[in-house]
Order: structure tokens, then C-alpha cells, then sequence
DNA sequence: TGGCATTCGTAGCAGCCGCTACAATAATCG
DNA sequence: CGATTATTGTAGCGGCTGCTACGAATGCCA
């Protein structure tokens, strides 16, 4: 595989092509993009796209692995690695908050907004995205079940209902801002949403309750 | 405005006729769903679709609203007429879980499947898409502000923010259900959602506090 | 019975869709 | 220098999109 091949050299940045495409899809949807605009975002020609991508499927499942490692990968992996569950909840929760509703980045989650616009029959695009939906279940699924056996939640919590109904509130946050909804009201989600998770029973702090 | 006209007489029942629009723009979303695809299902031409409903952004706001008044309208209800806060958001959600995992009807929730699959150029679907997905917030919003007055929330809850997520969380069980979740793990997420409501401080049983 | 009003099926419009054939261009190789 | 190899822009393919012109069919009313 030479880096510098034989022949005529590309014209254009790959790199900062999958950049604009991804915007494209990002804003416009993957079913309402069409290859012109994804032609005329980047500044290329019909056959050079087809030729650095593929198709249109395939550039899009490429830009939606770029999408998640550059914005998803990080509030994740941090999630993981916070010792404390809730912190760790609320950071991440706080992180996807100003993702979801930056300025710089069209609002709301490409794969939670796509569920809808990818005809029924392109199967793999369509698995893709589930997949990645799946994914954040998972992975907030892992974290609660730490959480049980760390003491962070009772040992009798409901960890898998737990985890669906945090990536419904993920899923809902990017219906939200895709409406229009500012950072600070997805905030108030977020914060509204830990207010699910259990207490454990406190190892006895002597009984002084009053607030 | 005849209801026997004079010309020749409709060979097809225009209520069926929407209602199996809106099989179709339920299943395939409203920007897959093709004309070709909606006269095949009602078992019509063009001209008559054309004729008896406008174009094809007037038929799906019509199946919208014929959609919104057959699943949703009695549990809206019922949430408003229920006395106690906590039984009607359960018996809510739970109703809502049912309309969007039947397997009588395709799964996932019309108004939130559709927020990515129309279009950003087409303003008036998006519109009346993103006035109900506002409606539903606004009406949780009523509903909380009501236990509030009544003693059902402690009167410092911020029920916005309650209001805002459980729209969310209700957008989130529509996408899963799309998913094939089935309707046992979306009455868990029901059921874990309800965990958010600030429980009420008690009347005052003589400061006894400890729990 | 003969208008008249409305809907019907056939057939096809212009326009956009994803995608590609083709020849010219620009680089590396011997 | 050719020869080779890859990318470029032009131009356009077949197919599907939403939508409609048209004349035949079918009803009410006088």
C-alpha cells in the first residue's frame, strides 16, 4: 500500500472531505443528503467522491465512525474510567449535553436523529446505527452493573432498566436540541434523569436526618 | 357542501384510505414512504390520491392527526383526569408503551420517528412534527404543575425539568421501540422513570424523622 | 333522455436521484 | 523520453420521484 502511489495525485484532503460529508449528513440527514451536496460541500466531482468512498452508503458509514470516536469516544471512555458512579453519570450526561446542542456542530445525535430517515430496506446502514444505539445500552448497562458490586447502587437495583431508561433520556436529549432546545434545558435533564438511580441504604450516618 | 355531489361517486372509502396512509407513513417514515407506494397499499391511482387528498405532504399531515386522535388523545386524557400525580404518569406511560410496541401497528411513535426522515426544506411538516413533540412536553408540564399545587410534588420541584424529561424519555422509548424492544422493557423504563418524582415531604408525623 | 359534474384509469411529464463511461491530465516508473 | 497508473472534469445514463393532462366512465338533476 504506497502512500505515494503511481499515478495522479488526489486533489483534495480525504481527511477534510470525510470532515464535510459528515457535516453534510449531520444537518441535512442521511435519506434528504444527496451525493450532489455531498459533492458541493466538499468542492469535488460525482466520480472523485465514488472513488475515495465507495458509495453513498459507504461514505456515510465512514463518516459515522468519525463522528463517534471524534465527539462520543472521550465522554465514554470517561464514564468508564470515573470511580464514582454518579459523578461519572453527571459528567457524562453534562458532556453529551453540550455536544448534542453545540453551535459549532449541527444539533442533536446523528445516529439517534437517522433512525427515521434511512429507507427500511438499506439494511446496513440501518444496522449500523442500531448497533450504535444498542451500544450506549451496553455501555451504561456495564457501568450500573459496577456500580451494584462497588456498593455505588443496592444490589437488588434494576441495572438493565436502569440502562434503557438512561439511553432513552440520551435519545430524547437529541430529539430535543434537534427542536431547538438550549444546553442548559438539556442540562436540567441530565440532571433531573439522576434522580433515578437508587440510593444505597447509608452505612449509618447517626440518624440526623432533618434537612 | 353536498354530501351527495353530483358527479360520479368515490369508489373507495377515504377513511380507510387514510388510515392505510398512515400504515404506510408509520412503517416506511414520510420521507421512504412514495406515492407509488401509498396508491398501491389503498388500491388507487395517482389522480384519485391527488384528487381526494392534495399532494402528498397534505396526506400525512391528515394521517398526523387522524394518528394523534386514535392512539394518543384518550391517554392525554386520561393522564389529565386522573386525581393522583404518580398513578396517572404510570398509567401513561404504560399505556404508551403498548401503542408503541403492538404488533397490530408498526412500532416506534410517528410524530418522533419522523423528526430526521423529513426533509429540513419542507417547513410545514417539520412544523406541525415539531408542534407535537412540544404539545407532549407542554402537557406533562400542566399535569406537573397541577400535583404541585395539590401537593402531589413538594412546591420547590422543578417541574420543567421533569416535564422536559419525560418527553424525553418517552422519545426515547418510541426509538426503542423501533429497536424491537419489546412492550416488558419499555413498561421497565416506565417504571424507572417514575423514580425521578421528588416525593413529598410528609405532612409532619411529630418530627420523628429517622427513617 | 340529455346535459352536467365528478372520478376513473392510462399514460407520461419534467426533474432529480445515485452512479458511471470516457477522454484528458498529472504524477511515478523504467 | 515513453509507458504506466491513478485522478480529474464533462456529460449523461437508466430509473424513480411527485405530480398531472386527457378522455372515458359513472353518477345526479332537469
Amino acid at each position: 500500500m504506497p502512500a505515494r502511489g503511481k499515478g495522479r495525485p488526489r486533489s483534495f484532503d480525504r481527511d477534510k472531505a470525510l470532515q464535510k460529508a459528515l457535516e453534510v449528513f449531520w444537518t441535512r440527514g442521511y435519506g434528504p443528503a444527496t451525493v450532489a451536496e455531498l459533492c458541493a460541500a466538499i468542492g469535488i466531482n460525482p466520480p472523485s467522491l465514488y472513488a475515495a468512498f465507495g458509495n453513498k452508503d459507504a461514505l456515510f458509514l465512514e463518516a459515522l465512525q468519525h463522528y463517534e470516536t471524534t465527539y462520543w469516544a472521550s465522554p465514554w471512555q470517561a464514564l468508564a474510567d470515573e470511580a464514582d458512579l454518579r459523578r461519572g453519570m453527571e459528567r457524562f450526561l453534562f458532556a453529551a449535553a453540550a455536544i448534542l446542542s453545540s453551535r459549532d456542530v449541527p444539533c442533536g445525535c446523528l445516529v439517534v436523529q437517522n433512525s427515521g430517515s434511512v429507507s427500511p430496506d438499506s439494511d446496513e446502514v440501518r444496522d449500523a446505527l442500531r448497533l450504535l444505539r444498542e451500544a450506549s445500552k451496553a455501555a451504561f448497562l456495564a457501568r450500573l452493573d459496577r456500580a451494584c458490586a462497588e456498593g455505588d447502587l443496592p444490589p437488588d437495583a434494576d441495572v438493565e432498566a436502569l440502562a434503557a431508561t438512561f439511553a432513552a433520556v440520551l435519545q430524547g436529549m437529541s430529539a430535543q436540541a434537534r427542536d431547538g432546545a438550549p444546553r442548559e434545558d438539556l442540562e436540567r435533564i441530565a440532571r433531573a434523569s439522576l434522580a433515578m438511580l437508587p440510593v444505597t441504604r447509608a452505612p449509618a450516618p447517626p440518624a440526623a436526618a432533618g434537612r
